[in-house]
This record gives structure tokens, C-alpha cells and sequence, in this order.
DNA sequence: ATAGCCTTGAAC
DNA sequence: GTTCAAGGCTAT
């Protein structure tokens, strides 16, 4: 990573770390099975050759990856001209080499998808000589090329740290040069002080981690000592009081306030349903829904309250990260997948968390609300996920919660089949979201419709579930009349959007259960306890 | 409109 | 001088 003053502020990052090298996440994908680490290894020149948008035969690198001539050609087309396009179906076309000409707008969303960049095309129209991504181009060749020896994958090049809004020179970490005017970098893709944590990583200190999960510091107090309906039956505390930030955890003063915590409803402290509180007033005396009239008009805004702030999410995230690493062996260094895992683990802590501060969620019976989770835990990480590639996500690259950046060039080129397909799939439906204009009003209502699932089995609470999906179904369909009046068919996009989200998320599920099974993922995790749940 | 081949020219 | 990723040309 050319970054030089980050590399000096986190000698040892996330992705640095040697060992982390040695562990391939995405070609561990291919370990699986034995079948799919001999397709891997066979077919990786294959790979390499085939064009990630068509896969036709690769000729080159173009506007940003490598890429066929035709869909070279295709690209600097449509960006030239300023085509835009409109998909007669559902937005995802199949994309190959023979059906690639049938749909313009799947084809070109796929080359933003993978990575192509708009930016390369020159508005002046000038012929020959380099432009800024011939250093991206070189260190991709290297890569590959390093890669094609170990099958490790370095990831330190394509791990892009987001830095403070006024440090865009900093932000272009893809090349050796500061591209002040990269339109990919700008700050507004960034949460507020992104960068500026000065979160350094260390990964080479000694700990036990069964110490680490017995330790009162611990961010999430009783989660790995404790099953899920232990978890749920506990008093509800600010879920993080017990977290402070280690020493070296620094946030810049001025961004104090946006870290702040969000001031919660009183309403989310009582284990008790209030009456002042409309969230509170129950399913039961909801709104008739068949009539005409509208919601309460801070329905919306009482559901946006319980959301998370990214960034505090982010930090603790890192936090809890660096305190694993930390109490791990100089040469105990956490996988990159594994890191991935705890990631995702952290989240889905946290997306419980969300739940359980809910006030329509906590007058549900305790096994409703367990059977609830059980059932819809991976598609709310595929939803939270989805929600931060829209929110922060430039195109081409995936944003993790830690406010790190891959490129998707760089997983499609090195993963096995199921991730590409996975990643791939994820990605298509960002752009979709991207292109509705998904807003965090119409994120937490999908958020509560997944949530709030009554084809759910439960003992207790079916007419409530009902009712709640009902109420927030009515809320989402006024809020996008109101706010995109001139879209007339966007709450019905936004619907059909959750059977995709329901596909891909058992998809994850079934691919984190294969890893589990071959010991891949880390023990005592909520995560883990959730797969084995349904598996069990 | 597509896609294969050609020309160009800065970086090396 | 060579490389190679831009844009251009043109048969389909």
C-alpha cells in the first residue's frame, strides 16, 4: 500500500500482517473440497484469462481491470456517448459471451460491478499514452504473478483505508501517484472521521483466547458464555457500556459528536412495552391498514432511532479485533477469513443488539423473538451489508464494516466459484439498490420486514409479527409515495429486492457452514452457534 | 451497436 | 526502442 503515512501510523494494519498472506480467504474457498481445490488450481490461468463482465477471452487491461475487447469497446461506448440504458426484465440479465449483447444496462452495471472504472475513459479523447492506472496495472501484474507461485493473495494492495475527507491525496492508495481529482475518492463515500481514528492494529501480542472471551472487557458481555435465549432473556443495558476503547484508541476530538452515541428512547430501556411510546402502543393497536389515512408521521423516525451509528459500529468492530489480536501468539496471527468471520460476528452481535432494543420486537415472547433471529440472522447481515455498499460503497469495491475497502477485481480473480458467485450475485443487487436509491428510511423498513417474518412458525406472537410487517409494509409504501413521488413503483422494487436478499443470504449460510465443518470459522461465536441452530 | 484490429503516445 | 492501454476505424 503506497500510503506512506498511514504506513507509519499503523505499522502493523489489518491486512499487513504477514501471516494474513500465508492464509488465502479467497482461495481457502477452494480447499473445501478436494474436487473444487483441483478445479482452482487447474483452472486458475483459465480464470485469469476470462473476462469478468462476459467471460470472453481477457486482452488486456482496460478502464481499470482486465477485460475482453469487446466489452473494452462496450465500456468506452457507452461512457463517451453517456448512454443510459434501461433493462427490460428484472435487472439481472445473465451476462456471458453469447447473451452479452442482449442487454445493455446488465452489461454495463456488471462493469461497474466488477470494478471498470468511468474515469478511465478520457473526456478529452486523447489517443496513446499511459494514464494514472498504469501503477495499479503493474502491482496487479506482480500480484498475480506472486500469486501464481504461493496462491496466497496480498491483499495490502487492494485494501484501500479510507482516509479524513481532506486528505484525498492520501485516499487513491491504488496507485503510486495522488489523484486530488479522482472522482472515486471522494469524501462523502466515507462515514465522518473515517481515517482519522488512528486505529493502530498491533498483531503480534500473547493471550489465550479463552482468557479473551472471560475477560471483563469483553465488548459483548455474556455473548460467549451464554446461548442465544440467555442472551435474550438478560435486562437490556447500553449494549456496549462494558466496552470502553482500549488505551490506544484515539478519536479525533472534533468527531467526538458524530461518534457520540445516539440518545436512546427512554421506551428502549423498559423491558416493558410504553404507552407513550407509539413504537409501544403494540401490534394490537395499530392502525387499521386497510383505511386511507396515514401512519403516525415519527413511526419512521421512532424505527431510524434504533439504528446503530456506523461508525461507532466501525470502532468497535476494530476494537474488539485488535483485543483478539493482541491476545494472540507473535505467530498466532488471525487468518484473514478469520478476521472476516469475526467481523461478520461482531455485526450480527450487533444486529441482535438492534433487535432486542426494539420496542415492537421486545413485546414478542422471548422463544418468538429467538425463533424470529434464528430464522432471519443472515439476511440481516446480507441486508446491513448491502445497506453499507450503498451508503459508502464506490462501485467496484466492497466496503467492510471496518471502513476497508477490497476490490471486487481482486476476490473474482482469486476466489473459488461459490464466492465469485456469491460476490457477484451481492454486487448485482448493490447496483439494483444503488439505482433505486435506497434511503435509510426504506433500509430499516426491509430491515423490520425481514425481522418481523410471519412465515415464521411460532407459538405466541403470529398475529403480532403479522401486524408489525403489516404496519411497517404501510410505512415503507408512504414513505416512498412521499419521498419519491415521481417513482412511482418503488416500494414494489424494493420488495421484489428481498427474495434475492433471502437467496443470498442461505447461500452464505451454506458456504459458512461448509467452512465450519472443515474447522474454518472461529469456535464460541455467535455466529457459529446460529449456523449450528439451523443445522442442528 | 458490436467487436476485432489498428494507431497513438507517455512511461519505462 | 519497447510496452501497452488508451482511442479510432470499419466490417458485420
Amino acid at each position: 500500500m503506497d500510503l506512506p503515512g498511514h504506513q507509519q501510523q499503523q505499522p502493523q494494519s489489518l491486512f499487513q500482517h504477514p501471516g494474513i498472506y500465508q492464509e488465502d480467504l479467497f482461495t481457502l474457498e477452494g480447499s473445501s473440497t478436494s474436487e473444487e481445490l483441483e478445479k482452482e488450481t487447474h483452472g486458475r490461468s483459465e480464470l485469469e484469462d476470462s473476462c469478468p463482465i462476459c467471460g470472453d477471452k481477457v486482452s488486456g487491461y482496460h478502464y481499470g481491470l482486465l477485460t475482453c475487447e469487446s466489452c473494452k469497446g462496450f465500456f468506452k461506448r457507452t461512457v463517451q456517448n453517456h448512454k443510459h440504458y434501461i433493462c427490460a426484465e428484472q435487472q439481472s440479465c445473465p451476462m456471458n459471451q453469447s447473451q452479452r449483447k442482449r442487454c445493455p444496462s446488465c452489461r454495463f452495471q456488471k462493469c461497474l460491478a466488477v470494478g471498470m472504472k468511468k474515469e478511465a475513459v478520457r473526456a478529452d479523447r486523447m489517443r496513446g499514452g499511459r494514464n494514472k492506472f498504469g501503477p495499479l496495472y503493474r502491482r496487479d501484474r506482480q500480484m498475480k504473478q506472486a500469486n501464481t507461485a504461493s496462491y496466497g493473495i496480498k491483499m495490502e494492495t487492494q485494501i484501500h483505508r479510507p482516509t479524513a475527507p481532506n486528505d484525498l491525496h492520501l485516499m487513491s492508495s491504488h496507485t503510486s501517484a495522488p489523484l486530488s481529482s479522482d472522482a472515486f475518492h471522494q469524501s462523502h463515500m466515507y462515514p465522518p472521521g473515517f481515517g482519522q481514528l488512528g486505529v493502530p492494529m498491533p498483531l503480534d501480542c500473547t493471550m489465550n483466547i479463552d482468557k479473551v472471551l472471560t475477560l471483563p472487557f469483553m465488548p459483548y458481555p455474556g455473548l460467549y458464555s451464554r446461548t442465544l435465549p440467555g442472551y435474550l432473556q438478560e435486562k437490556v443495558d447500553s449494549p456496549f457500556s462494558s466496552c470502553p476503547a482500549p488505551a490506544n484508541f484515539t478519536v479525533h476530538p472534533t468527531l467526538n459528536k458524530s461518534f457520540a452515541p445516539r440518545s436512546t428512547p427512554a421506551s428502549f430501556h423498559c423491558s416493558q412495552p410504553s404507552s407513550n411510546n407509539p413504537l409501544s402502543q403494540g401490534p394490537t393497536q395499530a392502525p387499521d391498514t386497510s383505511s386511507s389515512g396515514t401512519l403516525e408521521p415519527n413511526f419512521l423516525s421512532q424505527l431510524l432511532d434504533g439504528e446503530q451509528d456506523e461508525s461507532q459500529l466501525c470502532a468497535k468492530v476494530l476494537a474488539s479485533l485488535q483485543r483478539e489480536q493482541a491476545n494472540r501468539g507473535k505467530h498466532d496471527c488471525l487468518n484473514t477469513f478469520s478476521i472476516m468471520c469475526k467481523m461478520a460476528d461482531q455485526t450480527l452481535f450487533s444486529l441482535v443488539e438492534w433487535a432486542r432494543n426494539s420496542a415492537l420486537f421486545k413485546e414478542l415472547k422471548v422463544d418468538d423473538q429467538m425463533g424470529l433471529l434464528q430464522s432471519c440472522w443472515s439476511e440481516l447481515l446480507v441486508l446491513d451489508h448491502l445497506c453499507r455498499q450503498v451508503t459508502y460503497g464506490k462501485d467496484g469495491c466492497i466496503y467492510l464494516v471496518t471502513g476497508q475497502q477490497i476490490e471486487v477485481s481482486t476476490i473474482i480473480s482469486q476466489a473459488g466459484e461459490t464466492l465469485i458467485g456469491l460476490v457477484s450475485r451481492t454486487q448485482d443487487l448493490v447496483s439494483k439498490l444503488k439505482a433505486l436509491q435506497l434511503d435509510r428510511q426504506e433500509f430499516v423498513c426491509l430491515k423490520y420486514l425481514v425481522l418481523f417474518n410471519p412465515d415464521v412458525k411460532l407459538q405466541q406472537s403470529c398475529r403480532q409479527v403479522e401486524q408489525t410487517q403489516e404496519r411497517v409494509n404501510r410505512a415503507l409504501m408512504e414513505h416512498t409515495q412521499q419521498s419519491h413521488p415521481g417513482h412511482l413503483d418503488k416500494f414494489g422494487q424494493l420488495l421484489l429486492r428481498l427474495p434475492e436478499v433471502r437467496s443470498i443470504s442461505l447461500q452464505v449460510e451454506d458456504y459458512l457452514y461448509q467452512r465450519h465443518l472443515l474447522g474454518d470459522l472461529p469456535c464460541n461465536s455467535l455466529l457459529t452457534e446460529m449456523l449450528h441452530t439451523k443445522h442442528s
